[in-house]
RNA sequence: GUGGACGUAGCUCAGCUGGUAGAGUCCCGGGUUGUGAUCCCGGUUGUCGUGGGUUCGAGUCCCAUCGUCCACCCCA
């Protein structure tokens, strides 16, 4: 049994993957943006554990989720407790704030970046292991703060250059709203039950408001019919839903109300809201969140207000690397070939000096030997915009020699002690010429 | 969890109605005993995803299984 496995190729888990390096400037570039934009909105980053007890995601998630029911990594540690890998960022960061007594009467902004988990059926912007960059704000209210979370959001995308994304936003009201709403709703498709397809009529039990979202073209006029959320909220929920949407038309940031947005966590409140492309096929949210009013009293913390988003860093990447910028990864600035063996000692002692001298530069030293040839094969694919030459023969003259590998200029040589400055001009007039 | 398509060299792929596995690329060496990218010559690389079956004979047909992709469901 063990011999067939290790016979066998050796695959990563299921839907988890490898982010290589031809891959890792897009992931980069995302996340050193949100960092930045982050700080300057006053947002402080915080870390907690991936795996949890699976009770906090219960009690946050919602007992009959889809995320709770069955797309939970829970396993039995060795002292009996029932732990979960988590499947969103919200619960865990809400569960630092009450653990570290953070809550008494104080605001914080945060963000927080890393895994989640999820076991689904992998597809295209789906995984079972993914990472988002989740932000909440919590202790603020008002409907300000709504507003700028999702500006800071749009700010996001323009700074990344992504376009093809618009909003979508809705109110779900208070939770008692939310509940007698969904009251009515129930009432109303038990009433014409015979039209609902099989999807909808499983809906119809565990979570009602997600019928409303049917993609079936034949529940199209059943659905349109239904009595709507929108005009169902309480008063404060609806005054506070006005706002966020006066505040977005006066900061022009466009947005669509969609009374179908319910989203399939049951902590939100309020108001609720989702960043969707038409770029990535089937999964379009890139970035969602919303309001959580009641979770942090849920989780037995002192009843706090509470908003966050979380924006899936795969999808984004997609998004960047489909909008066609090509994630290449710094090349090097200087390559340094060594023949001979008392040249081949000495490159790694000249390339420790030159990275004293020059700190920033990219040197890369020629390792595991190889033939002339083969060194400036691997000059030239190291994109490097410089050769250093060092053999016996130059090393018995005190000199090296540089060769532009980028323009068409001849090869010039320098003594020793003069190289770090040669190497800063050779290069100054490679940057001219590109 | 459900459905469809696809698994051949490190990578991209060809391989006809079954007849002993190929190309390009990459890598290495040589042409140039110290000069890349171009060009020319040469070389290495495979349990044809895995296991069974049919057949004189299976990369090719059948079954099972694993994996990947896409869609449903759900979501970032």
């Amino acid at each position: 049994m063990l011999e067939d496995e290790l016979t066998e190729q050796i695959q990563p888990v299921r839907g988890m993957n490898d982010v290589l390096p031809a891959q890792i400037t897009a992931w980069q570039s995302i996340e050193r943006a949100a960092r930045e934009l982050l700080g300057e909105y006053g947002y402080q980053e915080i870390r907690v554990p991936v795996l949890e007890r699976t009770e906090l995601f219960k009690r946050a998630i919602g007992e009959y989720t889809d995320v709770v029911e069955k797309e939970m990594y829970t396993f039995t540690d060795q002292g009996g407790e029932s732990l979960t890998l988590r499947p969103e960022g919200t619960a865990g960061v809400m569960r630092a704030l009450i653990s570290n007594g953070m809550l008494r009467g104080q605001r914080h902004k945060l963000w927080c970046a890393g895994p989640m988990f999820r076991h689904e059926r992998p597809q295209k912007g789906r995984y079972r292991q993914f990472h988002q960059i989740s932000v909440e704000a919590v202790g603020f209210p008002g409907p300000d703060v709504d507003v700028e979370l999702i500006a800071l959001a749009a700010r996001l995308w323009r700074r990344l250059g992504i376009a093809r994304v618009r909003l979508e936003i809705n109110s779900l009201g208070t939770a008692e709203a939310r509940r007698a709403y969904r009251e009515r709703l129930v009432d109303y498709l038990r009433a014409h039950h015979e039209q609902l397809d099989a999807d909808s009529r499983r809906r119809l039990q565990g979570n009602p408001l997600r019928v409303l979202d049917s993609k079936n073209p034949e529940m199209r006029a059943l659905i349109d019919a239904a009595p709507v959320l929108t005009d169902h909220l309480d008063a404060e929920s609806r005054v506070h839903f006005q706002a966020v949407c006066a505040a977005l038309e006066a900061l022009g940031i466009p947005f669509r109300v969609n009374p179908r947005l319910v989203r399939g966590l049951d902590y939100y409140s309020r108001t609720v809201f989702e960043w969707i492309t038409d770029a990535l096929g089937a999964q379009d949210a890139v970035c969602s969140g919303g309001r959580y009013d009641g979770l942090i009293s849920q989780l037995g913390g002192e009843s706090t207000p509470g908003i966050g988003f979380a924006m899936g860093i795969e999808r984004l990447v997609a998004l960047l690397t489909q909008a066609g910028q090509p994630a290449a990864p710094p090349a090097a600035d200087v390559y340094i070939v060594v023949s001979g063996e008392r040249a081949s000692a000495f490159g790694l002692e000249l390339v420790e000096q030159l990275r004293d001298a020059l700190p920033g530069r990219r040197f890369e030293l020629n390792l595991g030997g190889g033939n002339f040839k083969a060194q400036f094969r691997r000059a030239d694919r190291s994109g490097a915009a410089l050769a250093l030459i060092l053999g016996d023969d130059e090393l018995a003259r005190g000199v090296a020699a540089l060769k532009p590998l980028r323009r068409d200029a001849g090869q010039s040589e320098s003594p020793l002690p003069d190289l770090a400055a040669a190497i800063e001009t050779a290069l100054a007039a490679t940057a001219v010429h590109t």
